[in-house]
DNA sequence: AAACATTGCAACCGCTCGACT
DNA sequence: TAGTCGAGCGGTTGCAATGTT
């Protein structure tokens, strides 16, 4: 027995949106609230999926929305949140008042693009489009890694593909981590480029530790685990080092493992493993 | 003025995940 | 434990607006 469809697509319109339809929608909407984006359509008498609903409101009506071009700080902000963040649309949204996941991912494929482009700059990398050297050649990687140097938010699927990969081909480097942190740092001293990139940058992330008695063989329960245990490329490094999972795994370790300690050091938290889904933005 | 090409963006689609039963 | 639902996300598409020849 398959899932049953969002809607009942012979009876909903598509396409663009009409005055009334919008009117209808902004109208139920103040008066019950968001949410029951299912059953709203109904309710609020529009032929219309409740996803599309639920787009259009957020995207396009939502009353907080900020109209209007991009400012140049804005611009700034989202390449460099892009830089950390990878095309997390949604992450970087969340550091824009007023901006949506859509309306900035629509942005950067349309101008910003171009932009870093125009200034010699890979978007996918944010380093300069002839530093060949720096290509990542796993295509693993690249496909999931948007930026070296980025937290990658890989999928489970991907994350273990890597990690077999690994396991077959040991050419392979941290770099192609099957816990989504890729990259390197390039400092000599190998310490910080991350932070230092955007030393104006205030993600303010919230990280609540790891999950009691999380499963110490994630391969078996990949699907459902996935561990944000991370190098950040710093391998070398005391300061900055965290679990990559890789010892978990038995795979090759890539992370600086603290004497005497059960877990890694990240930003100062010990700790076993990191679940990315736990990372919120404040 | 017309035909064609390009651009920008709203909307859709498919997928994933957490919650619930 | 498995199935289902509701919600959200990222990639892609379709089309109107605009620019160019």
């Amino acid at each position: 027995m398959g899932r049953s469809p969002c809607c009942e697509k012979a009876h909903t319109n598509k396409g663009a949106w009409t005055k009334e339809e919008d009117d209808r929608l902004i109208s139920y909407i103040r008066a019950h609230g968001e949410g029951s984006w299912r059953s709203l359509p109904k309710a609020a008498g529009l032929l219309r999926c409740g996803k599309s609903c639920r787009l259009r409101w957020i995207n396009y009506l939502r009353p907080d929305l900020k109209r209007g071009n991009f400012t140049e700080e804005e611009d700034e902000l989202i390449i460099k949140l892009h830089s950390l963040l990878g095309n997390k649309w949604s992450l970087i949204a969340a550091r824009l008042p007023g901006r949506t996941d859509n309306e900035i991912k629509n942005y950067w494929n349309t101008h910003i693009r171009r932009k870093l482009m125009s200034r010699g700059i890979d978007p996918a990398t944010h380093r300069p489009l002839n530093d060949a050297e720096n290509r990542v050649q796993d295509h693993e990687v690249q496909a999931s890694a948007a930026a070296p140097n980025a937290i990658s938010f890989a999928s489970p699927v991907s994350a273990a593909a890597a990690a077999v990969k690994q396991e077959q081909d040991p050419s392979i480097t941290s770099k192609s981590s099957m816990f989504g942190v890729f990259g390197e740092i390039n400092n000599k001293d190998g310490r910080g480029t991350l932070l230092e990139r955007c030393p104006d940058l205030n993600l303010e992330l919230t990280i609540s530790p790891p999950r009691l008695n999380e499963p110490e063989q994630p391969f078996k329960n990949m699907d459902r685990s996935l561990f944000f245990g991370c190098n950040l490329g710093m391998k070398n490094s005391s300061d900055y080092s965290c679990g990559d999972g890789s010892d978990i795994g038995n795979s090759t370790s890539s992370g600086k493992r603290n004497s005497g300690s059960t877990g890694y050091d990240f930003l100062g938290l010990k700790t076993d493993v990191w679940d990315y889904r736990r990372l919120k933005m404040k």
